[in-house]
DNA sequence: CTCGCTATCTTGATGGCGACAAGATCACTT
DNA sequence: AAGTGATCTTGTCGCCATCAAGATAGCGAG
């Protein structure tokens, strides 16, 4: 309806929505609270119960949103990269760093298994739909690579998968300083170093 | 001196430590409080304030101590693999993963950044020294593979390090199920893959 | 030996939190 | 126009971190 009238907000469940995610980027993940979210959206401590009756029913609901935008901005960078196997690959490791570092706290609380209601359908769909990209990015490449059975292909999906997670949680923990000092963030070149079979790669650097 | 009397326990920050090690054990990284501590270690619930003045003190000290462990069983894993730069690589994954599993609580606190005071310095140094063994460790892969510059070197340092860390902390995340089933985890074998791949295209840069 | 000093531990607040309960208000039906 | 159920408020409880003030004990100086 409109806007506010003291009793029945009207979009109150948007409104709480959209004021963690604020409190998430400002303030990270252990910021996040019921009664800050109810706070920044002008309503009493209690109001959020309706719509989320526990803290870990919001958490659920922002990971299903940061499984949903993540998807997409993997989906994305996919469509943006060539249509091979590496350039795919290569694709979706930047894309997957990226969102990392321009949403830390979605991020974290996307995988952050004890905060959230695994069992929620919505946030298992998302999550289900998220892993399927990769599944469908790293096949190719297997394929390619000469790993056509199933194991095969479950091995370059857990390569694949392990370094972009490993090292967009690394640069997430301000480890990676330690080795990039203050350059920006990039992925290890898994996709070259894959495809780097042929005589004389000048794929190190 | 001996064991407790009322006041003045005698080894209280020992017994702290001790009893904060178990919760994490048995209940994980957010069942950790001040106050659980100090009621399972019998005293008051603000006896710890004065060995650790607030909770981010005692959980920095947790991490240490994590750290600590994880760089001995990094370094026992080298002793024990065979003296070869694959070996050496090898087994300093299936360690870093070993330890995950075996301490997940642990291992999360050790990078939850957000959590810590990581200006504290026996942190800074027991994070430094197990950082140290990772070097070491790829250091002598990467001069195996022909990258003998600085960056080669790092190249290889952070791709071998996002493999275990991204690897382990998907495990920890219960995530690994989508691809192991319920099969045991075993890290992605990034020594095989270096060491088979790149001597069949010469050697790169 | 005893006095007092200081580190250590206790009791007792304060304020923020999640969760629950009971009541107030409003939208929508009929 | 009245009722009904969803939505929101106020009030409460217990747990938490942190701070303040007081009690106790180990220990050295006189």
């Amino acid at each position: 309806m409109l806007k506010k009238r003291n009793y029945h907000h009207g979009a109150l469940r948007d409104a709480l929505i959209e004021a963690a995610l604020a409190i998430l980027e400002e303030d990270g993940l252990e910021a996040l609270t019921l009664r800050g979210v109810a706070a920044r959206a002008k309503v009493s401590h209690a109001a959020p119960a309706h719509h989320f009756p526990t803290l870990k029913a919001l958490r659920t609901a922002l990971a299903t949103i940061a499984f949903e935008r993540f998807g997409k901005a993997m989906r994305d960078a996919r469509e943006a990269a060539a249509r091979t196997p590496e350039a795919q690959l290569r694709g979706a490791g930047d894309g997957y760093l990226a969102f990392a570092c321009a949403n830390p706290a979605l991020f974290r609380l996307m995988f952050a298994q004890a905060l959230l209601d695994c069992e929620d359908p919505a946030y298992a769909e998302a999550a289900r739909a998220a892993f399927t990209q990769l599944v469908e990015i790293s096949a190719p490449a297997a394929e390619a690579l000469g790993r056509t059975n199933e194991a095969g292909r479950a091995e370059i999906l857990k390569l694949v998968w392990s370094v972009a997670h490993g090292y967009a949680n690394l640069v997430l923990e301000n480890q990676m300083g330690k080795i990039d000092g203050d350059a920006a963030p990039r992925t290890p070149d898994i996709a070259g170093l894959l495809f780097q079979t042929v005589p004389k790669g000048k794929k190190a650097s």
